[in-house]
DNA sequence: AATCGGTTGTTATGTTGTATCATCTTGCCA
DNA sequence: TGGCAAGATGATACAACATAACAACCGATT
């Protein structure tokens, strides 16, 4: 938390009550939140909050690589390497629920290969993965 | 969509009117429809038609891996190898709404290594591409 | 004829995300 | 020191995406 304070710092944004507020529901959470999950935690501290309140704290974090979102379960989980640039891929347990976060050079250099074959220019990728993890297969 | 009718037969499934006219809605776009946008079409020839028959439809087909679900797009698309079992990632333009099927074994295997090292059973894979085509690069 | 599984009809509702315009705060500077 | 501009938030309404629940139908089997 001091580390995305000092990243919002740095890059001359504002890291806000709210923004800050959701960002720790966020991160505090190993699993993916929903947004309104997020809007139910944060109007238990800030009375006025509505979906877009939330929505553009969200929006917030993810434009400065604080978190991610899940497309697969509209949600979002807190970042592992905040603030780093970083491409990641999401594992994702159907069973206990958590989502991890796993880098990996193979997976980028196939994709990069890919891309190029067809001339493709990356913006954003959206890799994520479903199972069960090692700790729910027993 | 002789071969998913072949298909459906083979595998003893009701490709019925209605699901066949919604694969074909599907099919002869080369973006990715929103179900709602498939639901307008549908309830052209169909008036009955209401979301939960459209979602039905759309249910079945995924199942029978005629189609495919665009995560992040929140839309489906026809799929290129329909009833292989293949594994797919999606080049997604944000330019001209195209979404290129493609098949790459490199990141199969990246993905196989990278999962396995986690101990982590895959059931599913969801890779999407976003960024702008090589027709739209000029 | 009874019934059983699969499909569709129907109504309502739940979940996720945005548009729009008003208001407030802060810093700047003319 | 008054006014303006940019960024952030408040507030209302609505759009877009998806499912729950139960009724009705239909063909195949017994």
């Amino acid at each position: 938390m001091a580390r995305a304070r000092a990243l919002c710092t740095e890059r001359a944004v504002q890291l806000t009550p709210i923004r800050e507020k959701v960002l720790a529901i966020v991160w505090r959470s190993h699993k993916p939140v929903g947004a309104y999950d997020v809007l139910d935690a944060l109007a238990r501290t800030h009375k006025a909050a509505r979906p877009p309140t939330v929505y553009r704290a969200l929006d917030f974090l993810m434009a400065e690589g604080l978190i991610h979102k899940i497309e697969s379960l509209n949600a979002y989980l807190g970042c592992g390497e905040a603030g780093r640039p970083h491409t990641s891929q999401f594992l994702i347990c159907r069973e206990c629920g958590t989502a991890q976060e796993i880098v990996d050079g193979g997976f980028d250099k196939a994709l990069e290969a890919a891309t190029r074959r067809a001339r493709f220019t990356v913006e954003r990728k959206v890799v994520e993965i479903s199972g069960i993890c090692a700790r729910c297969a027993h």
